[in-house]
DNA sequence: ATAAATATAGTAATTATTATCATTATTGAT
DNA sequence: ATCAATAATGATAATAATTACTATATTTAT
């Protein structure tokens, strides 16, 4: 019920959110927006994510390295997280959504949705491994 | 090179994970293997979830709500997860294994592995609503 | 049985995240 | 433009999940 105000802090962040693909956790988030708001708390980053996320204007992903990622683009698609460097990338395939179905066959619940997490090397972590190898 | 020792306490860690479905916590198996070992420590049942999982003989899950899982269950499967009650289960379908090739066409690093996570209603949530809604 | 090496329990330390609260900013009505 | 109501903020404390440290206990090969 309660109203939602506007902030320049939470606009800050959100348009961060939109215009990088660097699916930053909530500290990277902090650190960013700290420059265009240097005594933004960490609490307020949190607080705003979590909302937006709610509001299913950004989406919030759990990777293996403990912390929370964000993502500004809400349409459906997959991520790719590097066993290397621990980064991630969006996957630029189509979706699946008909596995949803597929998935409820077999399920005595109901299933609404999914997530598709790919694993292995990035590009950037490939090459900079032969460079290693050649040395 | 470190060579690897045998521990009853992380015998029975394996032995709890490889006789349940219910997906634990770290928090959740050092529960239950605390009755066979009244003071076995938190740390030993982390460090020995860790080892397992870097040998392969168990799998680390990340969730939306907080703690890693682990699954006894090393054969390749899809996991579901209640959106309502934040219980997780095993899906029964079949594993898309074509989808790391198909996801690698369209990716410049390279794919070894995916996971997929179902979100939506468990059938005990799906049930206990319809009852509240009778009321 | 002994020695070397690994594992443990207990505890402290970190990291990620949420909660609290007094102050500030936003908004809608005057 | 002022004001009151309410939501948002910054600062900080608290919690949760996990890892690190260390002295003691177990395992294992001899």
């Amino acid at each position: 019920m309660t109203a939602l105000k506007y902030s320049r802090q939470r606009e800050s962040i959100k348009d961060y959110l939109m215009h990088t693909d660097a699916h930053p956790t909530a500290d990277m988030v902090y650190l960013h927006v700290k420059e265009q708001f240097p005594n933004i708390s960490l609490g307020t980053v949190y607080r705003n994510l979590n909302l937006l996320s709610d509001m299913g204007e950004i989406i919030k992903i759990s990777t293996p390295d403990g912390a929370d990622r964000f993502d500004g683009c809400t349409a459906p698609h997959y991520h790719f997280f590097c066993t290397e460097c621990g980064c991630m990338e969006d996957m630029h395939m189509e979706c699946l959504k008909q596995i949803d179905q597929l998935a409820n066959e077999t399920f005595d619940g109901i299933v609404e949705s999914h997530t598709i997490t790919f694993y292995g090397k990035c590009s950037k972590c490939l090459h900079s491994h032969s460079e290693a190898a050649a040395i």
